[in-house]
DNA sequence: GACAGCCAATTGTCTGACAATTAAACAGCC
DNA sequence: GGCTGTTTAATTGTCAGACAATTGGCTGTC
């Protein structure tokens, strides 16, 4: 009965977890060569196809990187921040997408901890942070821009008001969620007026991190995030009116 | 030259990236049943392990979960916010342990969140929350309790503080930050002082948040993010200094 | 000494097979 | 007829061996 601890999990489950743990305790540094796969498959005394398929596991997690050839193998990745980003983007859009979260609900976190960046992002700011942004606002006045060129620009915008925070944790995470929203974001279609008030209230929060006013910042933001939700709302609304008209299969 | 669009990508990475826009563009809905590993492989012309290794892949970011028996098969996942959050974790764990974060810049953005969500938590707390939070500072309250306890339910009672937001992105994102955190605070030895001066900042911010004032919670948790960097700083000077006495090897 | 070709190590893939597991279909009994 | 136990089929999990592709190093030649 000891060798009951792990009923029900598969082999190449558990040799992923063992390698994860020893790399997570730092048992294999980054860089660090993994054994060859025969070499593994051996030690573990399992075969080659199983072990590969541990080593998938943690590909997917970019926790290593394979390479061919004779000096090839498994590596111990570096998980950079764009890595970790780019899982996080994953997740939040998959959970958006699955309709497990309201928009609301994912549109208020984003603010949320868009305001949590404001007071470092005043405190911080550098000239090429306002640059950036200031661009971005004439970029969206332009009123040639397609909706989704002025999306791209609302994230650029905001990218740039966290990036001058100067927290990459921050950084990753925002930017994970904002980038996550933009496919919901391109489906909104704006109006002159829209567009209009939304420069407005960018204009209010370059502003204000200009002055290094972090309430001001917060105020504005708050602004926006209530105007988007009512814009958001109003689509939402619209939609379902015409989708209850033309009650089509 | 024109099948040159993957020139060095594997065919179980093709396929893992096929299934995982299927999902994500709702060409699979949750809880469909893909295709059995015997018609992936003839659907896509490749062989069986090929097959496994992209579902390895998609188990590993939890997408699918895979089913033995007659009805087996892998499964579109619900990807719950506690899948997301477990990766966050893992993420963020893996970031932080690598040293690829500061442990300054980890608490920053960990505090300015939570400053974020408490707003939101003064507005919507409940009697459940505020409960939880006052049992764990009787918790902490009790000199027996071991480094780790207490670090633990330093945990749980922010994690009251976020739940009492009632944004589960937000609780995702936040509690796998403090999450990642928690190890490297397990490291630090508390003296009864600092324990005394962390349970009073503690109980600043549940009396803020039971009287509903924002401002008191924002400042309580500014107090408490203020403490424990400097905490961490001591702790850290202390253990290079003891380095630096014992230049062993 | 520089360069070209060969070589060995390693990952990527295929084939075919068997074991383990699970639910459904089926036979048998009360 | 309804319930129970058994068989059965489908599917994943694993194995073994083999070959192709890639890549760095080695060797031989000019």
């Amino acid at each position: 009965m000891s060798p009951a601890s792990t009923p029900k999990t598969d082999r190449s489950t558990e040799i992923a977890s063992a390698l994860r743990d020893a790399i997570v305790t730092g048992r294999l540094l980054v860089g660090d060569r993994l054994p060859s796969e025969a070499e593994l498959a051996e030690q573990y005394g399992v075969s080659r196809p199983t072990v590969r398929e541990a080593l998938k596991r943690l590909a997917a997690q970019s926790l290593i990187r394979t390479q061919r050839g004779a000096t090839g193998g498994a590596f111990v990745n570096h998980l950079s921040y764009e890595a970790a980003h780019g899982q996080q983007i994953t997740t939040s859009t998959l959970l958006l997408s699955m309709n497990a979260i309201a928009f609301e609900t994912a549109c208020e976190a984003r603010f949320a901890m868009e305001r949590a960046c404001a007071p470092l992002a005043c405190a911080r700011r550098e000239a090429a942070h306002l640059a950036t942004m200031r661009a971005e606002l004439a970029n969206q006045s332009d009123a040639r821009l397609s909706d989704e060129a002025f999306c791209a620009s609302d994230v650029a915008f905001h990218r740039a008001l966290v990036d001058a925070a100067a927290n990459p944790v921050l950084s990753y995470q925002l930017a994970g969620a904002v980038e996550a929203m933009q496919p919901l974001m391109n489906m909104i279609t704006f109006t002159a007026r829209d567009r209009a008030r939304i420069v407005a209230l960018h204009a209010a929060v370059a502003d204000a991190l200009e002055a290094q006013d972090a309430a001001a910042c917060d105020a504005a933001l708050t602004a926006l995030e209530r105007y988007t939700i009512d814009l958001a709302g109003a689509v939402m609304a619209r939609r379902a009116a015409k989708a209850a008209a033309r009650p089509g299969s």
